[in-house]
DNA sequence: GTGGAACACCTTTTT
DNA sequence: GGTGTTCCAC
């Protein structure tokens, strides 16, 4: 870290990596397959143009998708240069254009103490204009009314524009209405943090002239995940220099649903014909196999850049497929892969495992969960989303900017204050009337004969309470001791610890989360204002905060895309759930671009690996409540056949016939033959002979309904005391309502005990859910 | 005005 | 199966 480097060691990087960086003015387009050595490639890039040409890094702008990358470039700048480059401009795109927006408000046209409504604001937003306009509902949802509105301002279409296109006015009407609110509260969503940049940029010569001077170089990362007016502002500032390098992989395009277009980097030299191509196609990352498997699947499809992925790196073992009996069996799969590469010297955190759904995530947590491996789910609800966190950054927001309806609207009754619906009803009502945010409704609602004078009353309470935050703000000027002050008045706090339960206990620990994280804010940024805590808070993801752990990581393959682990098994390959139903169903013309997208996601999910691939489908599936039955993806078939090697589950052919795998006895599960030769040899690793595997309890109904987590996964042996390891009086943890102590052991299957949990409840659970505290 | 029960929903989600 | 939303009884 403290190394200080004055002379770039050029030797680490291979021939075309080093054309990238040293390629001084004009357009660059580079492809970068998987594990090419992006990242390495373009922060030698920017190293490159400040040391070596003596471009101030000031004048430089690297563009990314996401935080985490952002930091990691300055990281990895910091150790490459000298002084480190503190004033290089890195961020994302939102980040980057909230920071302009800001610094060039007037000229944008925007309030400079702006709120961003992030999608849940958004859709709130959207939900009570739909209601007003007595839009219906089942034509109408928010969501179909929010993605058209974000796609308009994705491809850099203004809602004058849109309007005047012929399509379905009550859309247009609810766009217009949109517009205006968000004006009214002092407001942007996400997409406008961009839009408004372009569509100010387009009118406004002199901003043009001004954000064209700010930068000599521009760098952007993840090209293939850009949209129409990104595209177009990369290229509004570029167009003086034109010094815009863009790096990218087609292959590796898997936001085509947010607005992105992979075109944008595919025809790049359309654009800037005089644009420089350079293919980083050396893999670093996986072995010969793996790499082998993802060229077979990606080369399918149609439109992309030709190349090929190669690697120098070892042949490593054979891609392996299991054929699950159900998802537990696949999850029981993974168990067993995880504590094998444990065994072989593997940490709990180089092993990954990568699905399509979030809601395939919980039969796997469940099987960690008792065989007690440490695991982290990587995104699902985002910390920042939870309603706890988000009451609280909306007193802030409303602190911030009182017209901020949204926010307004969700804290003036909560905690409760007796504020209710009709309160509430009325004052939108007025507020509309009158053209102006709820909060200058709320002034005169005091004495607005509508309001009762209980809810008059009510009201004046919570004006009071706004009122005396505002005066706190003003004089403390520091989120923390703000935020502090928020849950001291609203008494959120005491209300939450009054309601005893653990899903309380959950709340106030996010709380304290939170403050955590402000506190944290304070001590890293300069000035720590209110207005930046908030900026930041709504531009961060749940990806961002992640602290690294040894566990076992479980994620979607969207969220595995730029990491990379040792062991990856990619459960679920399974038509109509990757590729998922939405995207392989139907005889629209879009579906050879949804398949492949899929095809594309499949990809990244394969070359996360580093020296092991596993890949799974179950023949069976619980999904939402019901039972499904489940052919094989098509993405095996795919791959040539003697690239992977198959195992089949034991459940499977058990029922039907006397061996271990009914090798092509069953035509709807046959659909890859199995060699004679390696299918006993697979078997090697079957459930047969699994020594190192946790002992499978002989179920009287293989393949049959199983009776219960508890009794698939506990291995009763070595629990010698029964009910796994359990006893009157021990002190245990359950995920979901807390720590607690053992009452009692009951009898039964799955094993349960009787549980006190701190705070009151007393509960029958399942054994296997408990852990020791 | 509140809280619980019934109901509808459900892909992925860089910001 | 889990969650967010709506509606109805108190």
């Amino acid at each position: 870290m403290s190394k200080v480097r004055v002379v770039l060691d050029y030797s680490v990087l291979n021939k075309p990596q080093r054309a990238a960086v040293e390629h001084h003015d004009g357009p660059l387009v580079i492809f970068a397959g998987a594990g090419s050595g992006k990242t390495l490639a373009i922060t030698y890039r920017i190293a490159h143009l400040v040391q070596a040409c003596g471009v101030p890094a000031r004048r430089i702008l690297a563009v990314t998708f996401t935080n985490k990358a952002a930091k990691e470039m300055r990281e990895r700048l910091d150790r490459l240069l000298p002084y480190g480059a503190p004033d290089l401009w890195v961020g994302t795109f939102h980040a980057t254009c909230a920071k302009l927006l800001r610094r060039f408000s007037e000229a944008c046209g925007v309030r400079k103490g702006f709120v961003i409504y992030d999608e849940l604001d958004q859709r709130a937003l959207i939900a009570r204009i739909a209601r007003d306009l007595d839009a219906d509902e089942k034509v109408y949802p928010p969501k179909r009314l929010a993605w058209m509105i974000n796609r308009a301002k994705q491809e850099g279409i203004s809602c004058e524009e849109f309007v005047a296109k012929k399509g379905e006015p009550m859309i247009a009407r609810v766009y217009t209405e949109y517009e205006q609110r968000l004006a009214q509260a002092g407001a942007l969503d996400f997409d406008d943090l961009i839009y408004r940049l372009v569509a100010a940029l387009r009118t406004n010569p002199t901003l043009r002239h001004d954000l064209q001077q700010c930068w000599d170089h521009v760098l952007v990362d993840e090209f293939q995940d850009t949209n129409a007016v990104q595209f177009q502002l990369v290229r509004d500032i570029c167009q003086g220099h034109r010094n815009l390098c863009v790096v990218g992989d087609d292959d590796q395009s898997i936001y085509r649903w947010r607005g992105a277009d992979y075109r944008n980097i595919l025809d790049f030299q359309r654009h800037f014909s005089d644009a420089k191509l350079i293919k980083l196609e050396q893999n670093y990352r996986s072995t010969k196999r793996i790499i082998s498997v993802a060229n077979a699947l990606v080369g399918r499809n149609i439109e992309r850049q030709k190349k090929r992925l190669w690697t120098d790196n070892e042949e490593g073992q054979s891609v392996t497929l299991y054929c699950c009996a159900d998802g537990r069996d696949e999850a029981l799969r993974f168990v067993n892969l995880v504590l094998e590469a444990l065994a072989q010297g593997s940490k709990r955190s180089e092993v990954a495992l990568l699905y399509r759904t979030h809601a395939q995530s919980r039969v796997f947590e469940e099987a960690l969960r008792a065989a007690n491996l440490p695991y982290r789910v990587v995104g699902g609800i985002r910390f920042y989303d939870r309603a706890e966190v988000k009451d609280l950054l909306a007193y802030l927001r409303v602190l911030q900017n009182p017209d901020d309806d949204v926010s307004l609207l969700r804290i003036i009754n909560t905690p409760t204050r007796g504020i209710g619906k009709t309160t509430i009803d009325r004052l939108l009502e007025a507020a509309a009337r009158a053209g102006q945010s709820v909060w200058n409704t709320l002034g005169q609602a005091e004495s607005d004969p509508a309001h009762g004078a209980a809810a008059q009353k009510k009201l004046a309470g919570f004006l009071e309470l706004i009122a005396g935050l505002q005066q706190k703000a003003a004089a403390l000027a520091k989120p923390a001791a703000l935020i502090e002050s928020v849950l001291e008045q609203t008494e959120y706090v005491e209300l939450l610890r009054a309601e005893n339960t653990a899903e309380a206990d959950a709340k106030l620990e996010n709380i304290r989360e939170l403050v955590g994280s402000v506190r944290e804010f304070e001590r890293t940024t300069e000035p720590p204002t209110l207005e930046s805590f908030l900026e930041t808070v709504t531009l961060q993801t749940d990806q961002d905060r992640m602290q690294e752990q040894d566990a076992v990581a479980l994620m979607t393959v969207h969220a595995a895309k730029g990491l990379e682990f040792p062991t990856v098994m990619v459960a679920g390959l399974e038509e109509g759930l990757f590729p998922h139903i939405r995207n392989s169903g139907g005889l629209e013309e879009r579906d050879d671009k949804a398949i492949e997208e899929e095809r594309r996601l499949a990809y990244v999910a394969f070359t996360r690996a580093k020296r092991q691939l596993f890949l799974s489908h179950a023949r069976q599936r619980y999904l939402y409540g019901d039972e499904l039955s489940c052919v094989p993806s098509r993405f095996l078939d795919e791959i040539p056949s003697d690239e992977l090697k198959i195992v089949k589950s034991a459940y499977l052919s058990a029922p039907r016939s006397n061996g271990y795998h009914g090798e092509g006895g069953e035509e709807d599960f046959a659909y890859r033959r199995v060699s004679s030769t390696g299918g006993r040899d697979r078997l090697a690793h079957g459930y047969g002979s699994g020594r190192a595997q946790p002992r499978q309890r002989p179920s009287a109904s293989p393949g049959g309904t199983p009776t219960g987590i508890g009794d698939s996964y506990v291995d009763r042996s070595e629990s010698s005391e029964g009910s796994g390891g359990m006893r009157p009086g021990a002190h245990v943890s359950h995920p979901k309502f807390g720590v607690g102590q053992v009452k009692e052991i009951l009898a039964g299957d799955p094993p349960r005990v009787l549980v006190k949990f701190s705070g009151g409840p007393v509960k029958t659970v399942i054994t296997s859910f408990l852990k020791p505290a």
